[in-house]
DNA sequence: ACTGATTGCGCAATCGATTGCAAGAAAATT
DNA sequence: AATTTTCTTGCAATCGATTGCGCAATCAGT
């Protein structure tokens, strides 16, 4: 008995419905909505106004089918060497907040895919299966292949990560290696000469801070010690276990440069925890400088990668390439944040 | 003049040239790959094997449009009141990445829209653009009203947040009176009488936590001092100038319960940089039990939140929403975990 | 060998939009 | 008034899959 209301949404409107409510074909409707300006001024705006008023939204399924096009990016985030399922490296979040930005800020949507043990195909399925314009890669973590091979014939793909050798696919992200030997050189100004390196070095951008953390011990003229090198992956218990098998292992270290702030992070605690003084004793560098690395105390010294700057330059290069113009890969200098550690 | 490979991808496969490539109709590839029981094992086998070997992937759009279901679920995070435009909370991360695993594990993909400054309208856009078969809300926010607006028509809509009064959305979420009058009542026995409130509380969970202090404050027979609270946001910096705030404002207190752990780390923070001793002069209690509260020195005292039991809930209760079941909102315990704080 | 049941598979309609082409109406020109 | 030009607007094909219906082939029964 209630008076029909302005909108009743009892199905699901189609653009026929709305056509039919003002009197016209479909095509009309359709390029009203468009802002085609073949139709004239009045007659769009009541053609709008009737489907605004009925709460006519376009079927995207219908737009993406007929226009070959989706206006929806992929963002993947392989965890091929984590063991633990979840992510729990802030880095993600931030990177991913940012990337929603940008996408957002062009008119598509962001499909999240956390790929957690990456199955032979899931990239290629990710590009063939027309839901996404484009694929963003978080991480090369140990698809280095698996992203070759993808990029080989499918051009919208960007993924974040390191320089790797032989990639031969679009690459942002920090100079690792750059940002490796700035680490280890602010330890060796510090005095330090035992340094150890906690990180998974299976990801090719962990490899890469690694080889900078070689070349600056070689260039200071201080031993490589292979011993005091601890293989970690980057969730929150592991870092522990890292930290307590050097001490336990006798390692005498009097620095840590970790592969990332949350391993940086979780290594001072372990160090204070087991008596070890940071920074008089041993001294902690980590690496992407994520808001809680200003935040901890001791304040962490860490590497710092602009997230902001990579999230647009990463989506920048992906439309590029979706507009089929090539874009090379963008490599940004990370820079040197000395905090209390 | 490389040997043609196996899958020469140059151009996008339709099913239509699976079937001819195979000699047989659409249809048939079609039930084939749906693995329908009318084709012959060996058809469909031969079938498969054709579809594989040149990496035909279906056409989602297409599928989805004749399906009239998208196979995608979208994971909207809205962020009313927060003035910043990231997401800084770990406890989103977590969400997000429980959420993934559920999604995925039922064979759905995840949308996810990051709401930064809500435009009326935009839930109902979402409901009706046919992209997603179902949404899910994280937080509340300040947009009660547009929940209780959409909810009306749309079905399979679920909301992590608390029982604000009036919705007629479903909500899943801790019971956050309980779990404000856990964190007041863990205060009042260790002997505390001025405790300080710090959270945002047009957020309808926030609100509920407070009115749980409020109501243990009541109990113990503690007066209520309106100059302890003090309204922030989630994001990092503002808690910060919270409690510079309160200090500042000369208020007295010795004890804070932060409506996050975000911001209860960054309270302990600020204490202790103003020089008053956390546990000793104030203690601290924070909301969330995200991974770092347990990591942070001194380890942060919180009101625990089950995620994964959370995330796991709200996924159940979309897909019985979306199935057609009525399904009733759910509200689990939190728990009360006492660390150094 | 003939009828009826069963099985295997293709035809064609359908999902809801977009757009090239062209027809009819209106306006401008001669 | 007749013709040309310009505006509007609709018809119908198309995107790539799914599926009800029905025809032909195979098989069983007598």
């Amino acid at each position: 008995m209630s008076a029909p209301d302005s909108s009743e949404p009892n199905r699901r409107l189609k653009m026929a419905d709305i056509a039919s409510m003002v009197g016209v074909s479909t095509s009309t409707v359709s390029r009203a909505l468009a802002g085609n300006p073949v139709i004239p001024q009045a007659l769009r705006e009541r053609i709008e106004g009737i489907a605004r008023e009925n709460g006519y939204v376009v079927n995207q399924q219908a737009r993406g089918l007929r226009m070959q096009r989706t206006h929806v990016i992929n963002v993947a985030i392989p965890l091929g060497h984590e063991s633990g399922q979840l992510i729990s490296d802030p880095f993600f979040l931030e990177m991913i907040g940012r990337l929603a930005d940008e996408i957002t800020a062009r008119g598509y949507e962001l499909l999240l895919s956390k790929v957690a043990a990456p199955e032979a195909g899931w990239l290629e399925r990710m590009a063939r299966s027309q839901r996404v314009d484009g694929v963003l890669v978080i991480g090369q973590s140990d698809q280095h292949e698996a992203l070759n091979a993808t990029a080989e014939w499918y051009e919208p793909l960007v993924v974040w990560g390191g320089a790797a050798e032989g990639a031969r696919y679009c690459t942002v992200g920090v100079d690792n290696f750059a940002g490796g030997r700035m680490a280890t050189e602010h330890l060796l100004a510090l005095g330090r000469r035992r340094i150890a390196f906690l990180g998974p070095p299976q990801a090719p951008e962990v490899a890469l801070r690694y080889e900078g953390y070689r070349e600056a011990l070689a260039a200071a003229g201080v031993a490589y010690d292979p011993t005091l090198t601890a293989t970690t992956h980057f969730t929150l218990s592991d870092p522990t276990e890292g930290v307590r098998r050097l001490i336990d292992e006798g390692a005498s270290f009097d620095a840590v440069f970790a592969a990332s702030d949350l391993i940086g992070l979780e290594s001072v605690r372990v160090l204070a925890a087991e008596g070890l003084d940071v920074p008089d004793t041993v001294s902690v560098v980590g690496f992407d400088d994520i808001a809680l690395a200003r935040q901890s105390v001791p304040a962490l010294t860490t590497i710092r990668q602009n997230l902001a700057e990579g999230a647009a330059r990463m989506v920048d290069l992906l439309f590029r390439r979706m507009a089929g113009e090539p874009a090379p890969s963008a490599m940004m200098q990370p820079s040197l944040i000395v905090r209390q550690t």
